[in-house]
This record gives C-alpha cells, sequence and structure tokens, in this order.
DNA sequence: TTGAAAGCGGTACCAT
DNA sequence: ATGGTACCGCTTTCAA
C-alpha cells in the first residue's frame, strides 16, 4: 500500500529484525539453517518495509538470479511468437523467470547486462554475423533454427519427403517448389562447415525437394524452383511466376506456411481452383495454417514443445548435468484441404 | 581475437595504461576532459585488453540504465504482437531497450525484478485484479487496453460507428453482432467506476452496435447479440447461433478479427455465400484479416503506431516532461471483401 | 587534469 | 546457528 520510494536494502531489513545482514541473506536465498524464530522475525521484517532484492547486486556479488533470457529478431513473427511461448511455460513450470528482448543491430550493452542477469540464453534463429553473436552470453546456450552450443533441429529434410511424398502419392508429377533461400545470407558460409547446425531449415526443405524427385524419377526442372524469403509476399510472387509458367505445375510445394498463403491466394486470384487445379503444401503449421479457406495442407514444427525442451535443456545445464545433443524433431504432416489429386 | 576468460576490470585497463581508474572511467564516458595522450593511452589499452564494462556494476554504481519493460499476457496473440513491434521500433530510434515479459497468474517476483531495472513499464492488456498490478512498478506506466497512469485508448465507440454505418449504408437491416464481453470478468467493477480508461475496449464496441442501430431506427433484437471472448472458436460457436435463426441476420459484425475469421469460415460451411449471402465486417485489422478469402473488412486499430506512442510518451515522463493524456486514437474502415449489399 | 576513498546492495568465506 | 569482513566492478565526491 504504502509508496515507499527511497530504496530499502538488505541492511534496512536486517536492523529492523534485529540482526545481521548475513542472516537475511541466507533467510532469502535457503542458503543456510536459520533458527525458525529468528527467521520469522525476519520475513516480518521483509514483509514491513517491502525490502526486495537488486538482481544487480546479487549478481555482481556472485549470486544467481533464476532468470532465462530469449534474444529473438522480430517477435511479430509467428515462428518466434510459437516458440517463446512454449519456453514460457516451461519456464513458469520450472520456477524460471522468462524474459524476451528483441535484438536490434546496435544495442548491445543492456543485451550484455541480461546476458549477465541469467543463468541461460535461448537464441531464436541467430545468425553467425550478428554483433552479439561474439559478445557475451550466459552460461549457457540453447538455439532454436541456429548455430549455439546446443542447437535444436527439426528434421526439416524428413518433413520435406513427407510432404513430396503426399503429393506424389497422390499423382502429381508436375511439382513447383517455393524456398526460403532467399533470406539466408549465410549460404555461402555454410558450405565450408558440416557441423550439424551448420545445415540450416531452407537448405534442407530443398534437398528433401531434390531427392523425392530423383527418387520418383522425376526431373528436376529449374523453372519449377523459385525463391522467397519467408514472407507472404515473397510466396504470392514466386507463385505467380510458377502458375503462369507455359506449362505450370499442378502442386506447390512451399517451405514456409506464410508464403504458402500468399501462393493460395494468388492461385485464387488468378482464378485457379485449390486443390481442384493447384494442390498447395506448406511448411510450419502456424495458427495462420488453419486460417484460410481451404485449409492448408502443412508439414508441422512442434513450435510449442520445441520451446518447452530448450528451457528444460537450460536447466538441467545448470544443475551439471551433461545434455546430449538432442535427436531432431520429428515432423508431422497435417492433411488439410489444400491437396488433392491432379 | 584472443577469448579471455577472467573477466578485465576496469582497474587492469587502468593499471595497464598507468593512470587510475578514474581516468578510464572518464575516458570511456566522456565524462571529462582527459589529455589526449593520456586518452589515447587508455584506449589503447583498452583495445589491446579486450576490455568490456560491466552494465551490472555500472548501474549498481549510480549509472542509469536505458530500458524499458513491457508486460504482456500471453505472446502469441497478435495484438500483443503488434503493440511490442511498434514499442520496439520506437525504443530503438529513442535509444532505449526493450524487454518483454510475459505475465502468468502467479508469479509475481521475477516482474518486480525487471521493475527495478526499468525507466518504464508498458502493460498491454493489464487488470485490476492481477496480483501484480499492486506491486511495485517502474517510475513511469503506460497502458495499453486497459487501467494505469497513462492509458492508451482507440475511439473504440467510433469504430464501432462505422462498421455499422458502412452495412447500414450498403442496406443491411438484419445485423448481428458479436462481443467480446464473455473474455472481461471485470464487468461488474468497471460500473462501479467511470474514469476515461474503466470504459473497457468490448463494451464500447457494443455501444457503438446498440446506438447506431438506434439511430437508423431499428430495434435491438436479444437474439442477434452473441457473446465471445475473442477467439476464433468463440467466434465459431457464435456465428453458428446467429445464422441458424429462423430469421438470421444479412450481416455480422464481430468485435475481434480472429473471431471474425471463425465466423467468416463458418458461414462458408454452412453453405452461405460470403459477401453474397451473409456481409462479415471485423474489428483489429490484424495481419490474419488479410489471410482469408474474401479478405475481411475490418476496422483497423494503428496497434504499431499505439506501442510508439507508448515509448515516446514513457522517454519524455523519464525527462521530465509533462504527459497529457493523449486523446483516444482514431480508427479506420477497412473495406475488403467481406461485405456487399444484402 | 588527475587521483584516492567511499560506497551502490548483495554474497562468499572464515570465524565464533 | 549467526556474525564479521572483504570484495564484485564501477561511479560519485572530494582533494590535490
Amino acid at each position: 500500500m504504502l509508496d515507499e520510494r527511497s530504496t530499502i536494502t538488505l541492511n534496512d531489513v536486517a536492523r529492523r529484525a534485529g540482526v545481521s545482514p548475513m542472516t537475511v541473506s541466507n533467510v532469502i536465498n535457503g542458503t543456510r539453517n536459520v533458527r525458525p524464530a529468528t527467521r520469522q522475525r525476519v520475513l516480518d521484517a521483509i514483509a514491513q518495509t517491502g525490502y526486495r532484492v537488486n538482481p544487480l547486486a546479487r549478481s555482481l556479488a556472485g549470486g544467481h538470479n533464476r532468470m532465462i533470457s530469449v534474444f529473438t529478431p522480430k517477435l511479430n513473427r509467428p515462428y518466434a511468437a510459437e516458440v517463446v511461448q512454449g519456453a514460457a511455460e516451461a519456464a513458469e513450470r520450472l520456477n524460471y523467470d522468462l524474459v524476451v528482448m528483441m535484438l536490434s543491430p546496435n544495442s548491445t550493452s543492456d543485451f550484455s547486462m541480461m546476458s549477465r542477469l541469467s543463468v541461460g540464453a535461448l537464441l531464436i534463429q541467430p545468425s553467425r554475423q550478428a554483433p552479439w553473436f561474439s559478445a557475451d552470453l550466459p552460461p549457457h546456450v540453447v538455439s532454436v533454427d541456429g548455430p549455439s552450443a546446443h542447437p535444436l533441429t527439426v528434421d526439416n529434410y524428413g518433413g520435406a519427403c513427407s510432404a513430396m511424398q503426399h503429393l506424389l502419392t497422390l499423382g502429381h508429377t508436375r511439382i513447383g517448389f517455393i524456398s526460403g533461400l532467399e533470406a539466408e545470407p549465410d549460404i555461402q558460409n555454410v558450405s565450408t562447415s558440416n557441423a550439424p547446425y551448420e545445415r540450416n531449415d531452407a537448405h534442407e526443405r530443398f534437398r528433401g525437394y531434390r531427392e523425392s524427385l530423383a527418387r520418383a524419377g522425376l526431373p528436376l526442372l529449374p523453372d519449377y524452383v523459385q525463391h522467397g524469403d519467408f514472407t507472404k509476399g515473397s510466396g504470392e510472387r514466386a507463385a505467380k511466376t510458377l502458375l503462369r509458367l507455359p506449362v505450370p505445375p499442378t502442386a506447390l510445394f512451399v517451405s514456409g506456411d506464410a508464403m504458402a498463403l500468399g501462393a493460395l491466394h494468388t492461385a485464387q486470384d488468378l482464378g485457379l481452383k485449390v486443390p481442384g487445379e493447384v494442390s498447395i503444401v506448406g511448411f510450419d503449421d502456424l495458427p495462420m495454417a488453419t486460417a484460410s479457406r481451404p485449409g492448408l495442407t502443412t508439414v508441422r514444427q512442434p513450435l510449442l514443445h520445441m520451446g518447452e525442451v530448450a528451457v528444460q535443456i537450460l536447466a538441467a545445464l545448470e544443475s551439471g548435468t551433461e545434455v546430449p545433443p538432442p535427436a531432431p524433431f520429428p515432423t508431422e504432416l497435417i492433411v488439410r484441404e489444400s491437396t488433392a489429386r491432379p
């Protein structure tokens, strides 16, 4: 109720309770045994003064905060939002505090501040060339869709194959592909290394397309491959190009839901029936995949679950447990209404 | 280049440069004049050691940090994501760092921790009964769609009227309404106060519906009013009820885009043509409003802009400027393809 | 123009 | 079971 403005310190509490600062610290952190009576006096003093620890001071002095930071690019991208939501739920369950920072190229000072306050970090789509990549990070780091000490990967290749298998089984032989490679400036560098986490998502999906085609004995037509940047707009452009070909594909495998929706709408706007005249398969299964008519057939990535696992790993790491590199998360083909026989 | 693990402190730099720690501090912060020669020696020492300031220590010692917290419920709700994105852009421009925390009903400790570190907070859809509402907040607080010292409001009433006007002008006389009131447990309490920020969004939209009807000389049919909770599912349920009425409405005004999309799909699934047999108007203009076919006619709230203004106000507040309560943000009717003459 | 000393608010370590 | 003390890394205040 009272709005004490001048900061109350641990010493104030100690004085009020008639004990030493150390005892107060111990009560707060449960570091050592404290006689119940003393403990209660301290608790009362805390309540009466409205004392709250200063996390800065605690960290500076070597203490630990139960905080996990999430570093992500733009948050209004559904991909990130889903992962963060999953992480938040796990964090709450495990009694960690989750804070999210959106990284901009310039800010580094407060970024490193959050780093120092945190026991671990979850990096969402980090890129090696980001300035903060080399900056100081918390003791433990897990990443999603990008490199780190503990990268979480998805079976993008397998997912792409299942999407292609679905279309091939339906009887499609002219299948176009829209990649997300336009959004991957790292392409050059990646090829120099073959550490598992360097296989980025966009590449793996393309590989699934190529190899599925080959296995089915179908040719890889350069005209049938377009590149987008995961945005709806780029999907629209790519689809327009593909569907206006002299011999257009009867099916499109699009490596992101937003782009797939763009393709779907483009097809409809071109007067083509989906799935009657064109079938479309997406990738991700973002919430928006159900927001279209027809509903989008797509490959689900367990984004919420990945967020949860990321936090669980961080928690394990902090408790000293060895954590083996987790197996790639499986994907699942979700068949809705945007696919049919040619 | 070198990956020094043991932390390099300001003292290390001072020793190496043969000056006092104070001088190093002054060079770094430009606090006082330093003789160019000395300055250069310090700079060299910093470069050689790879020294980086410890923001924790700096803050503790009295420095100011430029951090703003955003407190929001679930982040994967597009509404919040948009506001946060707007805030992030403004923050970057004004050289603040934004951290986002998702509040869960229980946790309060984490919350107060960030509060201490921030110069200001942006509350998204806060509710009075949340436990943390009475907890300590940063010096300055701005809110969006909820109460605070500096609430940002939208002209929900006007927006609702413009939506209704659109339908009425088109010639509709049987207009159904889906509210968001089911998601507002505060309803009781609100009526006891009449401070401007207590008029919550869902109520104002309903008022716009009611009064527009009255002005047009049309009756308010209880059957034509259903309540949802802003989720797609609730929109589907409500629409099903409305469209199965013996004499169903020819148009639906839905007070949220997610619900509106649910209604749209329900109509389509019921075999009704949109907008041929049913017209639908939403509210919010979330990104998903363009992700349907037909595109959703809706009332735009300037969410990105509101996020930006929120941060601007916080910045002004911090610099000691008096900030008058901002005028309600205007809405704008975005006409797409989901509405037509009856 | 530069330096020395005293904290900021905690925690770790060694005593008692 | 509790207390004293020395810092964590930096800035502020006061002196030189």
